[in-house]
RNA sequence: GGAGACAUGGCAGAGUGGUAAUGCAACGGACUCGAAAUCCGUCGAACCCGUGUUGAGCGGGCGCGCAGGUUCAAAUCCUGUUGUCUCCUCCA
């Protein structure tokens, strides 16, 4: 959500960052336009509503005072009337207000690139050795299905297309990565977290999935208000909604593997091999509450603490800063990992860092006191640290052998229990 | 899933149609070399509107879990809803 006084006050600045995403500039006149009519509307309503507070002091007297009022009761029954109808003014107003607001994405950061996709992203860094293979080497799907660690068959018997099941090792090593994620999060300050895995329609909106991305999400219940979290960013950043952080706790940090659920809505076709795009997948996720002036080194520090992950796995990547028409509906700046998929000679999508700003934190309510007493909003950050799936994926190819086998990376040994995946019994 | 009780300020806790008690805490002041204690005073979250400013201040609205309704007037009456607790039921 943004900031109100700042889109009446510096609606020129906030029409051009917003058009960097391809909100139009009649959107925010619109916004603006409501927003005049319902503050027009309160000062109308409030002056009557003084002037109600005032005689029902004088008719409350004249009661005591067993005088006969009635005829000022007569006269404030048009009052009342005309405050309802003023009210609903104001209602109807807040109402198309919010209808605007609420589907407007971040503005983004100053000095991003700006671009309508990602064709304007930039390259921050590369990082890692690009393996020279003496062999050609195979997707991931066709090596794990040749060692029988992944059933992309019997998932989609089961559950359906883009469902699978992790079979003997494979199961094992998904495992064995995200404990590893996990223990050196905690290492890095993060406290683990074990979250819901379904959240309320006030999740989902305070960070930003409601109401635009609905179509998304699995809504699931009798009453359609539960939704299986798209990402553990939901609950966890939705922890401390509605509420004042005590200072002495700030920055927190917070991490959790969890599935992550999506229904891919609009990517028909697209990556239908492999473990690149599921229904279901898991993933460890960081985030952060900080103080607005710390929040863009917390995001480089996050953004560190995703790439040791792929430094100790060995698995080459790099980043890159997404530009305005690329990043997601919260974000005010993102940095994406991307890891070499050797099968297909690119870099895919490992995780996510964002920088949220006051965005989330204002739609959930989360606030701090600062040095003067007074209640600010805190700056949200999360990042994904790392997609699992997808993280095994990555193993898969860059780690293959000629003869079908696997090297697990050295830092996964202890948690996997071996140092080669070979064939499923 | 069934029955009942409860929901008021940072905390505790009155208030069943007419300006939201009181205590603790907090803040300011007095006393003191200083502090504690004591005394005096202030303070009812957040939010919104107007005016204005470094977002000082002033005026008003709103404000008793949330959303509606009745009324000149609602913490109070009515309806719905959410959460918590207790008992039963059920289960891992």
């Amino acid at each position: 959500m943004l900031d109100m006084k700042l889109v009446r006050t510096q609606t020129e600045y906030v029409k051009e960052r917003l058009a960097t995403r391809g909100v139009a500039a009649t959107t925010i006149d619109d916004l603006i336009a409501h927003d005049t009519k319902r503050r027009e509307a309160i000062q109308e309503t409030e002056k009557l509503k003084a002037l109600r507070n005032e005689v029902s002091e004088r008719i409350a007297v004249a009661k005591r005072n067993k005088e006969d009022a009635s005829a000022v009761i007569a006269e404030m029954q048009t009052v009342g009337t005309k405050i309802k109808e003023l009210d609903a003014v104001v209602a109807e107003s807040e109402e198309a207000m919010h209808a605007i607001a609420s589907h407007l994405p971040n503005m983004p950061k100053e000095g991003i690139p700006v671009g309508p996709d990602e064709a304007a992203n930039i390259e921050i860094r590369k990082v890692g050795q690009i393996r020279q293979f003496d062999f050609t080497p195979k997707p991931h799907w066709e090596i794990g299905e040749q060692l029988g660690i992944l059933d992309f068959e019997r998932g989609a018997k089961v559950a359906g297309a883009r469902f699978l099941y992790y079979v003997g090792q494979g199961a094992r090593l998904e495992r064995a990565i995200y404990n590893f994620m996990l223990d050196e999060h905690q290492k890095e300050g993060y406290k683990e977290m074990l979250t819901p895995y379904m959240v309320n329609y006030d999740s989902m909106y305070g960070t930003g999935q409601y109401p635009k991305f609905e179509d998304d999400a699995y809504r699931v219940g009798t009453n359609e208000d539960m939704t299986l979290i798209p990402t553990a960013e939901v609950p966890l950043t939705n922890y401390y909604r509605d509420e004042v952080i005590p200072d002495e706790k700030l920055p927190v940090y917070f991490t959790a593997v969890s599935p992550s659920f999506r229904q891919e809505a609009g990517s028909a076709g697209r990556d239908t091999r492999g473990l690149i795009r599921l229904h279901q997948f898991n993933k460890v996720e960081m985030v952060k509450y900080v103080k607005p002036e710390t929040s863009y080194d917390e995001l480089e520090k996050m953004t560190t603490n995703a790439e040791n992950i792929l430094q100790k796995l060995a698995l080459p990547y790099h980043v890159i800063n997404l530009s305005t028409g690329d990043m997601g509906f919260s974000a005010a700046k993102t940095y994406d990992l991307e890891v070499w998929m050797p099968s297909q000679d690119v870099y895919r999508e490992i995780s996510s860092v964002s920088n949220t700003e006051a965005f989330q934190a204002r739609r959930a309510h989360i606030q701090y006191r600062d040095a003067d007493g007074k209640l600010q909003f805190v700056h949200t950050l999360n990042g994904s640290g790392l997609a699992v799936g997808r993280t095994v994926a990555a193993i898969l190819e860059n780690c293959q052998n000629a003869d079908g086998t696997v090297d697990v990376p050295a830092v996964l040994q202890p948690y996997f229990g071996a140092a080669k995946i070979t064939k499923e019994a």
